[in-house]
DNA sequence: TGCACGATGAAC
DNA sequence: TTCATCGTGCAC
């Protein structure tokens, strides 16, 4: 199974965000192999937007951002639950991208719509902050059938604190999906 | 050292 | 609309 390069997660974040719409996550942990389809996502463009973690700098938690592209931000929120980003662009571009929903592929208990049910189901959590998505265990690959889809866009969820910047179309999904997020 | 609140989800 | 639940970041 070929893993997505480096270069793919080294350029334009919205390009990034448009692209891993129907690649494969892939997680495997304690013998199992989890996969699921990605269906939904969101730009986190860097330091400049007021929505990302990154706009109040670089401090213990958002590290990984500001480091190279292709590893895993995985941070706790709301104290229960985990979202998973993927880094973006070049060191020191400190962008991400939000995998928001999942369609189930392999081994997926319970839901992938919305970013903390989709870590639940494929045992993410903060042990994968920082972890290089070309590794064996965690990766994004494109699937070798993929059926062709339209993609939608809209504005980023729960993010209405960041001024102008909640109002950018930054999020992305594919159009028709039954598992989209219910606000918008 | 303390405290307000969040890139959520589920119940009411 | 409210609440669970706790780490993070910033005020003091």
């Amino acid at each position: 199974m070929i893993r997505l390069p480096r270069s793919f997660y080294d350029r334009d974040t919205i390009m990034v965000a448009r692209e891993l719409l129907g690649k494969t996550l892939v997680h495997v942990s304690d013998g199992v192999r989890r996969a699921g389809k990605i269906v939904e996502t969101e730009a986190y463009l860097g330091p400049h937007d007021l929505a990302a973690h990154s706009s109040r700098g670089l401090t213990p938690r958002t590290k990984v951002m500001f480091g190279p592209p292709g590893h895993a931000y995985v941070y706790f929120i709301y104290g229960i639950y985990f979202c998973m980003n993927v880094v973006t662009e070049r060191e020191g571009q400190a962008a991400a991208v939000l995998l928001r929903a999942l369609e189930p592929i392999e081994n997926v208990d319970g839901r992938t719509c919305g970013p903390g049910l989709l870590c639940r189901a494929m045992k993410i959590d903060r042990r994968l902050n920082g972890h290089d998505l070309l590794s064996d265990d965690f990766f994004i690959t494109t699937p070798g059938a993929a059926e062709p889809f339209q993609t939608g866009k809209g504005p980023r969820i729960g993010v209405d604190y960041a001024k102008h910047w909640a109002k950018r179309h930054l999020r992305f999904y594919i159009r028709g999906n039954s598992c989209l997020s219910r606000r918008s």
